[in-house]
DNA sequence: CGAAAGTTGACTAAATCGGTAGGGATTGTG
DNA sequence: CACAATCCCTACCGATTTAGTCAACTTTCG
């Protein structure tokens, strides 16, 4: 019932990008840098965020990450769902005959509809606001 | 991400302690043939709800279990919490500083808060419901 | 006392997690 | 072209967790 190192890094590894200008080349050792991750784990992070379809990659020597595709479409879910497989309380083990699997499946369902409503765009203005607030407190 | 097998377990053994009449014992034994569950890992989990106040055993020949309080007073949270330590979504490894964790910490408030209001009774009122639904089916 | 039942701690096999390591493929630069 | 920087792919590894087993012990009823 945990968030696994592999889900959190992903996220913020997308967070990171998406701080970054659409056009620019962002090195995975520079998100790493930033984000502190292990470098050679990230890079297997962000082939699966690739296959996936939410950065591109350009190889050699001036090679980097860029977003595939705008930050509001990016949402928690769909980084768990490529990081993790899926995205589920439940795992097969269960049967669906009793009254319990019901309401795990309710109480599911609204998890990963929360899951869904918040996107990388919501934690980039998030972000914009809370730094915002600390400059005026200065 | 997943809810362990312990604590599936765990919940189901209690369901069925809430199926028996308040004042008859049932034995481990029984448990674990109603429900499926490996006998001697039952027992484990047993002993972890009982460290927990939630069910009360007799040892000896007419021994077994029965709830240590009303089913309203058991819910998914409470024992989630006696079988599996806390019921967080991120472990302690992430660092509160980021907009990432604010946000983690309302889907995990919004999370406990839906397990806590789920109560043991709530679960036999609707397996009563069900079977009800059976009958007039047939 | 003796049988039935609960209790405990140690143990284990398998899966998962969080990484590391090596090497190959690709591309800009001198 | 050579070379360095970068991404990509596969394999591996140690620690932890999971799911469960086993043996031995204690307690209680008849």
């Amino acid at each position: 019932m945990k968030i696994t190192a592999r889900a959190d890094y992903a996220i913020l590894a997308i967070f990171e990008l998406a701080l970054h200008p659409a056009t620019t080349r962002v090195q995975a050792r520079e998100l790493a840098g930033s984000q502190e991750i292990p470098l050679r784990f990230l890079e297997q992070i962000l082939i699966q965020l690739k296959k996936a379809g939410m950065v591109e990659s350009v190889r050699g020597a001036a090679g980097g990450y860029t977003l595939a595709c705008p930050a509001r479409e990016i949402s928690l879910a769909r980084i768990l769902e490529a990081v993790e497989g899926d995205v589920t309380l439940l795992d097969s083990r269960v049967k669906p005959c009793c009254v319990l699997y019901k309401v795990w499946q309710e109480i599911e369902k609204e998890f990963v509809k929360k899951l869904r409503s918040i996107t990388i765009e919501d934690l980039v203005r998030r972000k914009i606001q809370d730094d915002r607030v600390l400059v005026y407190h200065i």
